[in-house]
Parts: structure tokens; C-alpha cells; sequence
DNA sequence: ACTGCCGAGTTGACGTGTCACCTCAAGGTG
DNA sequence: CACCTTGAGGTGACACGTCAACTCGGCAGT
């Protein structure tokens, strides 16, 4: 008897916000990767990093800021490393820690105003403030679940 | 003097609208993965199939429907069609028709409650109806203005 | 000391998405 | 007619993300 489990109102809302977040996050790629050649991926490391003490970070702390798991941060950052945007450093016995580069700070720097650019054209500047307020109230409450719910959270 | 462009607080809404977006969507894929060897893209294709009359449509329209670029969607095709899910029916000169096959609308009726539920539990039931309809209708105003932008609408 | 578990970090294979480029029919315009 | 453009469809190379499995130090419990 395979009930939907969700209405109609429910599907679409689901469905539009998916697609919404799906081409919004293309499109901001897009501009970054052609104006900056850095992925959505580079700049979230990037930007953790340049707000890191020293500009360094554990592979762990990183993995947790971004939610990301351990698996893709390290793919992420050999790339990275190959194209000299961040280093690794070891400082334990076991541990490492992830640097970034003059190279990292000033490709930072490089995309950080055309990034921005974007993000308001195509989000910020699309809503009313009272609304941005609204949007990001409602996806912090989800973020929330999301995270409280994880086997790793 | 490089100005970020954004101010605390738009740059805040961005960060956790984004983050939250790329985990809610990491975990509902998870779900379907894990309970159906199904990848949001395939639901999506199966989906979008499913409604169409006859259960087929080009792949043109089916881009279209998606906001998919073509070479994203042929792939896909061939991917879900090498699986069996879908198939390949040439209908005019040029004309392709992509169809859903009955192992394709199985995998889909297999899929649908488990997702329908998983969307419930991380989604919907974490706000109020009133926020689930204002999160939608600000994630339309935005979904609109990304259409209305792209070089190709 | 031996055993076993845990958790940070690593690896390879594989499915996925994007880019640049190609094919080929249709439809102008000289 | 030759020539060019447009658009649907297709292809390969490469970057990205996930999964399962591995290494290895630390830290129990016995």
C-alpha cells in the first residue's frame, strides 16, 4: 500500500529547495572555478585555514569544521598539497598538521571578492534581509538535526 | 582594501544555508544508496520518467526538467541504462526517447518510502509547517532567479 | 607482556560531474 | 549550389566524493 509518506505540499517544497541548492551551487562553482580556478571545495579549505591560529589545522579539526569525512579531506588536500596550496607538516608521532601556503593566502585573496560577488547576486540579493534572517534560521535548525542525529556526532 | 563583499551576517547566512544543503544531501543519499543501490541523480532521472506519459521523454526535456547539463544527463543515461533502469529508443532522425523500464520503475517503487521517509525525518519534520512553506517560497524566489540568469534560459 | 580495541591518517577502486570537443541533421543566406 | 550557423546528442579526459579496507600509535583489560 506504499503511502508516500510525504504531500504533495511537502514534495515540492523538498523538491524545490533541492533543486534550488543543487544549480546555486553549481553556478557559485562555476564563477569561482573560471575566475579563480578553485573549486567550492579549496575555497571552504582555504577559508578554514586562513581563520586557523597560524594558518595551520589538525586533518581532524578541518574534517569536523567542514563535516566532511576523513576519507575526502585527505583526497582534497593531496590535491591541494600538488598544486602547493597547503602543506602537511607532522608535529606528533602520529600527527599532522595542515598549513596553508603564501600560494593558499594570496589564491584566497585573489577569489575571495568575485565569491562574494556571486554569493549576493545569486542569494543574498535575491531575498530581503528579513527573509535571508528567515532562511538561515530555518537551515540552522535542520543543520542542527543533521548534526545531532550523525553515528559520528 | 579588498571588502569581503559580504557583511558578518549575510556571510554567516551563506555559510550554514551551504553547509547545511551539502550535508542534508550527503545523508539522504546515504539512505538511498545504502537501502536501495539508487544515487540521488538515478532517483531523480526515475522519478522525473515515472510522471511523464508513456514513462518517456527526450533527453532534452529531461535536462530540462533536471537543470541538467547534457553531457551530466548522457552519462547518467548511459551509467542507468548499463544497469537496466532506463533504455535508449531512437524515435526520429536525430531523436532519442529515453524510457523506464520495469526494472526501473521496480527500483523506484522500491525507493520511495524509505526516501519519502528519510526526507520527513531530516527535512520536513525538523521545522514547522509555516517554516517548511517560507523556506520553499524563498528557495523558489532564488531557484527563479537562477533560471532567469543563465546564459542558456 | 599479550591481546584487543579505538581512532587518526592513508590508500585504491569505483561511481559521478564538468569541460572541451566532436558528430550530424536542419535551416538560413550568399 | 556552397557555406555557415544552430542545436541535440555523444565522447574522453580528468577532477571529485564515497566506500571499504588498511596502517599504526595509544590505551585499555587480563
Amino acid at each position: 500500500m506504499e503511502q508516500q509518506g510525504l504531500t504533495e505540499r511537502e514534495r515540492r517544497a523538498w523538491r524545490t529547495s533541492f533543486e534550488m541548492t543543487e544549480l546555486l551551487r553549481a553556478r557559485i562553482e562555476q564563477q569561482l572555478q573560471a575566475d579563480s580556478g578553485l573549486s567550492n571545495a579549496d575555497y571552504t579549505v582555504l577559508a578554514l585555514l586562513s581563520e586557523a591560529p597560524d594558518g595551520r589545522m589538525r586533518p581532524y579539526e578541518l574534517g569536523q569544521a567542514a563535516n566532511w569525512e576523513k576519507s575526502r579531506l585527505h583526497h582534497q588536500l593531496t590535491r591541494m598539497c600538488r598544486r602547493g596550496l597547503t602543506g602537511r607538516e607532522r608535529c606528533g608521532n602520529r600527527g599532522v598538521d595542515v598549513v596553508i601556503t603564501q600560494k593558499g593566502l594570496a589564491a584566497l585573496a585573489d577569489a575571495v571578492p568575485g565569491h562574494a560577488q556571486e554569493v549576493r547576486r545569486l542569494f543574498v540579493d535575491r531575498v530581503t534581509p528579513e527573509e535571508l534572517d528567515l532562511f538561515a534560521g530555518i537551515a540552522a535548525k535542520i543543520l542542527d538535526g543533521l548534526r545531532t542525529d550523525q553515528p559520528s556526532g
